[in-house]
DNA sequence: GTCTATAAGTCGATAGAC
DNA sequence: GTCTATCGACTTATAGAC
């Protein structure tokens, strides 16, 4: 496993404290100690704490807007660019569980004019995925339904998926973007019709 | 609308601050602030931070283990105790939104022995959950899907409910239960023999 | 690039006057 | 029950020696 800069590896422990601690309540002292070294030395790679927030939520804000862009700009029909999107949750959740995890409540620390970029990414990303569930009413692939409580309840599961995956690191990733769609998508109950 | 004692309107403030900014990042100079009067004064009335955020969330423990206890005992089938599942969510969402809203993160701010107590809570109300999903299984309700994953995707979106009912206040209560129920229960794709 | 020392501020909580 | 004053610990970040 190739070693990365010291600047990333102390932005990818720093990831792992906050995920566990919260931002808030993780100190650069805590981030020293995990490195084995002194605070003050952190300095020498990195800016201020907050520019490790920055980095981290930025970054994995841009993997999912290129995510998305590939699957919207692709020639698949609506419900299938919709199981795509599962997928791709599945798989940056597993190749970057950390920084994930702070999606979902960590972005409220960042601070002007950063806090507005990311809010800014999140928008546009619920606003495509809003798109291509309304296409797939459009083309009857999925039922009449709030939309926008739709999009909201399938990315409140998908934004969470890493702490699932943080307790269940051993399941197949393949059986997991299975088992996502079933619940998501397709839904638990049988219907009266196949019964 | 009835004004309850001091305690529980600083109890109910500090609750507000707590799902804007975070226990950690909220301080107590903040709540007496947004009570109208000075930090040493609220001593008074609670014993501590900590003890604020202890109350919250095991009162709000309380009231969904107490539901889990009055759905598992009624004489409902599996399938209509799954449903009143996702409607005692929304109920106690709308009820509850700021206490609610520290379920998912807050609770790691909880100091022993209070953190044991929320998570013995909380573990028992997903054992039963659980049961009920498998019972609906064996009674060919639900598709043979994986147990704990399908558990944890509904009760994600349910548990991060209070923010999008937090911007859409003015919905319906029983529509959002519906609409609830067929994001997580029916699911969205439109089966082949019906189309 | 790492260290020691420290600045400048905030934290939760308490003491004691009124 | 509310206030002013304050304690001691902790915070992010910087200065400067090596």
């Amino acid at each position: 496993m190739k070693k990365g800069s010291k600047r990333e590896e102390i932005i990818n422990t720093a990831a792992l404290l906050f995920r566990k601690r919260g931002y808030t309540a993780t100190s650069v002292r805590d981030i020293a100690r995990e490195m084995g070294m002194e605070a003050s030395s952190l300095y020498n790679h990195i800016a201020s704490k907050q520019e490790i927030l920055n980095h981290l939520l930025l970054s994995i804000g841009q993997l999912f807007s290129e995510g998305m862009k590939d699957i919207k700009t692709s020639p698949l029909n609506s419900i299938q660019k919709l199981e795509r999107l599962v997928d791709m949750h599945v798989r940056l959740t597993i190749e970057h569980t950390d920084a994930i995890s702070l999606i979902p409540n960590e972005w409220i620390h960042l601070e002007a004019p950063a806090i507005k970029n990311f809010l800014v990414l999140r928008d546009e990303y619920e606003k495509e995925f809003t798109a291509i569930v309304s296409e797939a009413i459009d083309q009857s692939y999925v039922k009449e339904v709030n939309i926008e409580l739709a999009v909201f309840s399938i990315l409140s599961t998908l934004r969470w998926l890493y702490s699932w995956y943080s307790k269940n690191k051993s399941i197949n990733p393949i059986e997991l973007e299975t088992e996502m769609r079933k619940c998501l998508i397709d839904g638990l109950r049988i219907s009266e019709h196949t019964v």
